[in-house]
Parts: structure tokens; sequence; C-alpha cells
DNA sequence: CAGCATCCTCAACGATACTG
DNA sequence: CAGTATCGTTGAGGATGCTG
């Protein structure tokens, strides 16, 4: 992990600084449960551009969350998955989903 | 509520966008047990300026997540405090918090 | 298909000084 | 004590077009 963490004043700071972001969360969601290629995640984080989706992608992976699998084929084939650690978010990225539902609903 | 969460295209965006920012998680997470004053705050959530901290409190306060309550004393007091909206993000902030914990001993 | 290269905007955040 | 008021900065994010 290379990611530039610019100074944690306590291990909420740490953690918000490295699934926070806007599309961090969305996109560690997204990949719960497998792999999906860059033009599945495209069409799954709605609204990104093809800028902001590749650099959020190279600080998940240098954040050892994602891990990017590259197939020699043509046409390109790219794969994109949880790291372990990354799998650990997934439970409460799930339980902030449904807050985040609920209030939704409510306001 | 009525704190402008700009278009939500998910819960989990929309939920990272009433928590994220750079002193939210904190602020909660120092309230979690209780009633802090604004220069408890202040001094707990090292390194916020007074303007960040006011501005921070009041979005939080409007969108529902924290209390304030004001004492007519001479000198001032203000107390603030989770709502029940707010404590039910505690233990995944808390989960955030061990996860970073771990990752900051690891890495 | 899976990106990269540029240019640009704006709002989040910061520094500092002052006040009821 | 608990904030306001100004001004300044910077970098995250956006728009658009191009490429191996």
């Amino acid at each position: 992990m290379k990611n530039k963490i610019k100074k944690a004043h306590c291990a909420v700071d740490y953690a918000f600084q490295r699934i926070g972001g806007k599309y961090k969360g969305r996109i560690l969601w997204v990949l719960r449960d497998g792999f999906l290629r860059y033009g599945e995640l495209k069409r799954a984080v709605v609204g990104i551009t093809p800028k902001m989706l590749t650099q959020t992608l190279k600080e998940l992976e240098a954040d050892e969350l994602i891990v990017r699998k590259v197939y020699l084929e043509v046409p390109p084939k790219v794969e994109y998955s949880l790291t372990d650690t990354g799998k650990e978010l997934i439970p409460f990225i799930g339980q902030m989903r449904s807050w985040g539902e609920k209030q939704m609903l409510t306001n």
C-alpha cells in the first residue's frame, strides 16, 4: 500500500480516508460478489466517468482493497475483484447501505 | 433534515454523503457516549478549526444526527449529543475504526 | 475494450482575526 | 465560552476527445 494517507489523527480518520471519496464505497459494494470487468463497473456505477473510474480503481488497488487481473486477449479484458482486506469492509458498507435506505424513505 | 443531498445514485452513495467529509465520522465517534461541549469537542477532534467545527456541527444537526442544547447561562454553555439516528451509526463507525486500526498496524 | 491526456471549475477546507 | 467573518488555497471531481 503506497497510497498517501495525508495524516490520520485516529483510526476513524484513517479508515474514512481509505474508503471515502465519491465512488469508493459504491465500487467496493458492486464488487462484493465476484469479478467485474471495466465496462461492467462503468455500467454498474451509474454516473461515473472513465477518468474517475480508472483513477478510483488505481487508488483502491494501491490500497490493496481490490485486485486487477489482466487477460492477454484481443480485445482486451480486465477483471477487478476484492482482496481479503477489501472483503472485510463489505459487512459494514452493507450496514451503511441499510441505514441509508431507511433514511431515504423517512425523509 | 434540510441538508442538500446532491443526488444519491444509491443508498451507499446517500449514506457516504451524510457521514463523509473530513470530520463527521470523528465527531460522531467522540460523541458516542454522552454530551460534549463545544470546547470539549474542539479538544477531542484534534486539528479542527473553529470554523470547520461549527460548520460540521451545523450540518450534522441539520441532518438530525446530533442535537444542540443551549444552556442560558453566563458564561455560555452548549452541549452536543447524538440523536437516535446518529446512535445507529456508532456500531459501524466502530467497525471501521477497528478495521482502520488493524490496517495502520500492518502497513 | 479499457483506458489516457488535457483543461477547467468549484466547493471543501484552511488561516487568521474578531465578538456577543 | 462559543462561536462569526473574511479571505485564500488546493485538489477532487467533471467534460471532452483521443488511443493501444
